[in-house]
DNA sequence: TCCATTCGTTGGTAGCTACCAATCGTTGGA
DNA sequence: TCCAACGATTGGTAGCTACCAACGAATGGA
């Protein structure tokens, strides 16, 4: 991955700062978790079951925003490692119940020392105050856009209509 | 796009919720490109060349961080829409030289000004103090990422040596 | 004049994300 | 009991990003 000397006028435009910063920093985090021989799925999965203990499979693909045919691999992937225990919901055989192995635990307290020391990297910079102030900001803004922040946009283009493509 | 309601352990690491926040505008930011008529790497090849003025291809491709071959579409895109002018060098004949015409200028201009708009839905709920914090840090962290702040990590693992992969 | 190098181009590969349709076993309500 | 609906699975598709090797035309230095 190079990184270029971005043109002025890309760094003017905030949105590309963000992208740029997050897709940098999320590549080097996915680095980390690679080492650890884990993936970014892995770590959601393993995320999801932490918070809600044993979860009915497609559930789980739910929360992730992920299709259930996607979650076949994913979930193989963490069975094959012993992180994750795959069984039948004896209540409805239909249904796959995963439940985290306390070694799929350790594994995510590890992906989380990860994404700590990694933070710690970029806000190296900053003070605690500043960290307070970023961190705040952050989850403000994203919780602006979850609920819906970026519906209210007014239609594209301004006085000047563009040009059709020839 | 599903905006699925995200773990707790996940929205705890910061790293995840700038990704998710990123990716989300980007995406929403994209998509009003799309309506003018533009991709992305229009937006970057006319932002470099309206901070440049006319560049030779290798050039601007060096200057994005994209490789020659995959500037042969995109340059292409922008001079069947009429937003580029290509001719060749007359000092060294292998050479293209890419200038903005008016019309690509003024696509540009409209990219700008729909940046100008998302960012403006994103950061409505802060006021102008916020806002000023928000694009201090942003570009702070920019500034440090791409100085290779994320370079000094230790070593991935803890006390703790994950299980190897069976 | 010869040859290594450069520029644009063609035509690939690989991984990741986000889908979709069809199938099979299972379930639960009519 | 029958059948519509559900959960997991298989096997696709499509787009995007980031590469890489090889080639022909053009260049410029030895």
């Amino acid at each position: 991955m190079v990184i270029p000397p971005f043109s002025q006028s890309l760094l003017d435009q905030d949105i590309f700062v963000l992208s740029n910063l997050a897709l940098t920093v999320r590549r080097r985090l996915t680095e980390r978790f690679a080492e650890l021989g884990m993936n970014r799925w892995d770590v959601a999965v393993l995320a999801a079951l932490t918070d809600n203990g044993p979860t009915v499979q497609r559930t789980v693909g739910t929360l992730l925003g992920v299709d259930p045919s996607d979650m076949v691999d994913m979930v193989e992937r963490l069975v094959d490692a012993g992180w994750v225990e795959r069984e039948r919901d004896p209540a409805d055989r239909r249904r796959y119940v995963l439940t985290p192995t306390p070694q799929g635990r350790r594994m995510f307290e590890l992906a989380r020392q990860e994404e700590r020391r990694t933070r710690e990297a970029l806000l190296a910079p900053l003070d605690e105050r500043g960290r307070e102030e970023w961190r705040a900001l952050l989850h403000l803004l994203h919780g602006h856009m979850r609920a819906g922040g970026l519906d209210a946009l007014p239609p594209v283009g301004g006085t000047a209509e563009p040009e059709p493509r020839p």
